[in-house]
DNA sequence: TGACCATGCACCGTAAGATCT
DNA sequence: CAGATCTTACGGTGCATGGTC
């Protein structure tokens, strides 16, 4: 697979022209699928590409070109299973639509690193920059300054200059809720992510719209920071609420926390607190009991992302997704609200 | 930021230089670094290349040098806790080095899936691959090809052929048993990672020979496949086992379910059973009872991965680091094993 | 005339040799 | 003579132009 002659030097396409005898625009056009090549000597060319193993030096082509065929991806915050998994699918996307990916990942989201690194990608001459990050502070860090390349966020909020994929994180809200409602609970509270967090505040809205069209109360929300040990603090406080039945945790990570922290208040989940949390993390069927969760498709959103990508460049005219809307995943952490806790709700 | 002219075009050297009055050759010394431009002649071109925004072009420098400062990445495996928080510090120590890093991610270890990538790799001219994979097949798929370019894995054993780093799994193994022995368990049973997965071999082998030097029995390893219902299944197999006093779980995953199916079985963590897990992830501290592990320096490991490039590339003299141990973790899910239980034991 | 193919040049840097002060 | 600077060549492509049958 080393590919080199004698003197340690890869083939060009002169070296093919050579071997071809024909020119090395001949051999250009070979490569590049053109017309106006006599099937005869696209063979003579074809067969002197395999003879020599020629590959065409992207480094050459980019300079004449000014196309890479390179994406910039940034991912700020924790490798989370979110995150990680929507990076993953990007990448394969990529890959299959032909595009090379230089990844920028950051643990913190500094703006001042994340600009320096937009910039490192833009000399890199990527033909486009995804972002994939949590936090609304991420999006405030690219907005406005000019790149030179689109820009594609991964993102549940909308947001001027940038073109944007998402999904529905206020549909998959609602979906928690309902099941919820149709179980019969009507107090129904609410564990939140941080304030910062975009997904966060649409899980926030659709729960709240949910409970109004149920006429159902809704109270303060409770906001926590994604970890399972802001669930089992907050989930300290929710146990001493004798009136909800029900808590939608706005992931899976602090649902455990806030499971752990009933169980340890003698709360049975399901029977006197039912309990949904968001993501489906690979823990979600195993903790005890199993989490009834709101399913989302980070397959589908990376592909997205790349489809957002071809859209823009022009490569591909086929219309970016609409939104996926996750899904309900019933398991053993909901069921009816009991008896004794029902009698208490005016 | 766009740093473009009138025409949409970005500055050259040759704009640089006929604006600072002197050669591009002259601007060229001064982006280099090299020696020979006096004071004056040297800050004109800097202002120069300030006014202008001037950034020189990686493509054009790459096809000259034949050197991209720009490595390959490929991870495969799903995105879970270890890997990505070790691609994810690798990341930021290739970035601290001003290397860019091109990332092929996927779900599955496919030989010819991962050779191509590889080859698309060597294409874009990186000069180092490093590949994090925690299976066997992973080094297999890209042991004795030419690459052309120096391979460096993130594996925790032993291969001809490319460089390695790894964090010290035998030793961290041996922590965890210590740990239990210390604490008086003498039947210290376990359940691994998959038989083609690396660092659950080399936990395995920690594990024997910790037992070995204390004259304790090793009874055959339950082995599972890192998910937490792999842990669930083998914990109602392990609930059975009336000897036992202890439990060495080659991950954090599989031990949440180990204990999901000992308290259904109706036995207390740890006054029953003690539990260790390895890799301390997010959930590990917030689960009940909060889990004794073996935390891992992905952070370290990261960046030791950037250190052997380094080494590998002659960019830096400095060694790379000895691969860290492990540190222990003690939380709730361990203590002395009962009264009942040692009684049941020989 | 049109299908096919060759020639020259641009792209943007670095390296080596030539020239000037 | 030597430090400072310039001139020339080159790398590997794709595009524009032109030539030939």
């Amino acid at each position: 697979m080393s590919d080199r002659d004698d003197k340690g030097r890869v083939a060009t396409i002169f070296d093919v022209a050579r071997l071809a005898g024909v020119s090395h625009q001949t051999v250009s056009r070979v490569l590049n699928d053109l017309p106006n090549v006599r099937p005869a000597t696209r063979a003579r060319v074809e067969q002197a590409i395999k003879q020599l193993r020629y590959v065409p030096s992207p480094a050459a082509r980019a300079l004449v070109t000014r196309r890479t065929r390179t994406l910039g991806l940034i991912v700020t915050g924790a490798p989370d299973y979110g995150p990680s998994s929507t990076a993953l699918h990007f990448n394969e996307a990529a890959r299959d639509a032909r595009y090379s990916v230089i990844t920028a990942s950051m643990l913190e989201t500094d703006a001042a690193v994340m600009r320096s690194a937009a910039e490192l990608l833009v000399r890199q001459n990527v033909e486009a920059i995804v972002l994939i990050a949590a936090q609304r502070a991420a999006l405030d860090a690219l907005d406005g300054i000019e790149l030179g390349v689109p820009l594609i966020a991964v993102a549940s909020e909308d947001r001027g200059g940038m073109h944007r994929v998402w999904l529905d994180q206020y549909a998959g809200a609602r979906l928690a809720v309902d099941h919820l409602v149709s179980l019969g609970h009507r107090e129904i509270r609410h564990l939140g992510g941080p304030p910062n967090a975009m997904d966060a505040a649409e899980r926030v809205r659709g729960w709240s719209a949910a409970l109004a069209e149920h006429g159902l109360p809704a109270r303060e929300p409770l906001l926590g920071d994604w970890t399972p040990g802001s669930g089992y603090v907050h989930g300290r406080v929710l146990a001493r609420d004798a009136e909800m039945t029900a808590v939608f945790v706005s992931n899976d990570q602090m649902a455990i926390g806030v499971m752990h922290a009933l169980a340890e208040a003698g709360l049975s989940v399901p029977d006197d607190v039912s309990i949904v949390g968001f993501d489906d993390i690979p823990e979600a069927a195993y903790v005890a009991p199993p989490l009834t969760t709101v399913r989302q498709d980070f397959d589908a959103l990376g592909r997205a992302a790349m489809a957002g990508v071809l859209g823009v460049l022009g490569d591909d005219e086929r219309l970016v997704p609409e939104p996926s809307v996750p899904d309900l995943i019933v398991r053993a952490s909901t069921s009816a609200p009991s008896r004794d806790r029902v009698a208490l709700t005016p």
